[in-house]
DNA sequence: ATCTCGAAATCTGTTGGACAGGTTATAGCT
DNA sequence: AGCTATAACCTGTCCAACAGATTTCGAGAT
């Protein structure tokens, strides 16, 4: 693990004012260099910092100006957080229980044609890696991924990209507590998997909501029994 | 818009770089110091650059070895692409009509008293910035926004904040349109609110969710009737 | 006293060089 | 061939400096 970055402590640290100097929307912050000061560290590292603020939405940077409040982070902290490092993990399924439900049910009735194919060839690269006995997790993500983009609507991405490193985490886990996965279990997944498909294939949205969110129900299971 | 950031472009075309070598993941990127002259441009700028793909989880850095790919952004560009710079807008509602409803739905269920009387007071907020004839999308989020909150699950955070930025444009957008609001469009946006925080208040799990998705309904008629 | 205008102070954006502390690759030795 | 020490390389950090934009403030005019 490489958490060690001065700036991730300098991001933090703006944070922190922002949130403890009450600073409203549009304030400006202290310079960088007064905040380089501040932490102890160069402008460099402050900077740094305020790239990431800035594309994270929360700072906007006027060239000669300052920066400036663009909208409080206590008030939407969570999205700038990594999910592991808030109470209730696992917790990201519960909302994948509706959210990919929901992408299920309107792949099955919107998919294109080419958006079947690469649902598809999704499914294809999941069957090869599991069967080849290697860790799974990737291309299981990236079949549910291309389901919800089947969608054609953005926001389902948007909404599933934003529980990835979350949902990544749980699965990677539950690799390396199973490292050798029983012959059953590998034919359950790729069985579970396939219907989802097949339903969206068959263009059938109820059934294609229920597979996911059984499929959904029986990993969350597999992982915490 | 201040778009004009080296960096900015950096980010860009590092990205390009991983996807059109089709750099897999775990393989390294270029130097720091290559990269810059690659670019030309400084390595400052380039390491805003890579700080920022790091914390977009696109890259990782490892000290003395180099940067390396930690997930294909061209599987999952969308989480880093603005939505509205995305097609089919209004989007987001689709996605919320699920999400929220549940959250609402799991909110009545689990709710502490705590918790409720966050949601009372973003209720309380809303009425008044409603009442005043002001501007109350920021107040209409932020109670949509603490009901999320009080399902205790911050999942349901992280998606709700993904969507943001995409959900304060169309409201904002929404204000613009109609700037002088009939009394009447008020008070059935207060009314509708009330609905679903009373059924909240009152543990009603099944009140909550419909109340709310069809809040949510009758909101996107008043966008796009 | 107030307004206007221009210059100084301030701030972000960017550069180049430097060094510390890691990692990788290589050349030399056994 | 196998092993080891060392050189080459890489990220993380700091410093000093300058360009370009904006804010501030005071001097002069009204």
């Amino acid at each position: 693990m490489n958490q060690t970055r001065l700036s991730d402590h300098a991001y933090a640290s703006i944070v922190e004012i922002i949130k403890s100097r009450e600073l409203e929307v549009g304030a400006r912050l202290p310079a960088e260099s007064r905040l380089a000061e501040m932490f102890g560290v160069s402008r460099a590292i402050v900077r740094e910092a305020l790239v990431r603020l800035a594309s994270d939405g929360i700072t906007e940077a006027r060239r000669g100006a300052g920066s400036f409040v663009k909208s409080r982070p206590s008030e939407r902290l969570a999205a700038f957080m990594p999910l592991s490092e808030l109470p209730s993990t696992l917790g990201s399924y519960e909302v994948r229980f509706v959210l990919e439900a929901e992408a299920a049910r309107l792949a099955a009735t919107r998919r294109t044609s080419q958006e079947m194919a690469h649902v598809e060839e999704g499914m294809e690269r999941l069957r090869a890696a599991l069967l080849s006995n290697a860790p799974a997790h990737a291309e299981d993500m990236d079949l549910h991924r291309r389901i919800a983009a089947a969608t054609g609507n953005p926001a389902f991405l948007i909404a599933f990209d934003a529980l990835w490193s979350d949902v990544e985490r749980i699965m990677r886990a539950g690799v390396d507590i199973s490292r050798s996965r029983p012959p059953e279990v590998i034919a359950t997944m790729l069985r579970e998997h396939e219907i989802v498909v097949g339903a969206i294939r068959a263009q059938d949205p109820e059934g294609a909501a229920l597979a996911m969110r059984w499929h959904l129900w029986e990993g969350r299971r597999r992982l915490m029994p």
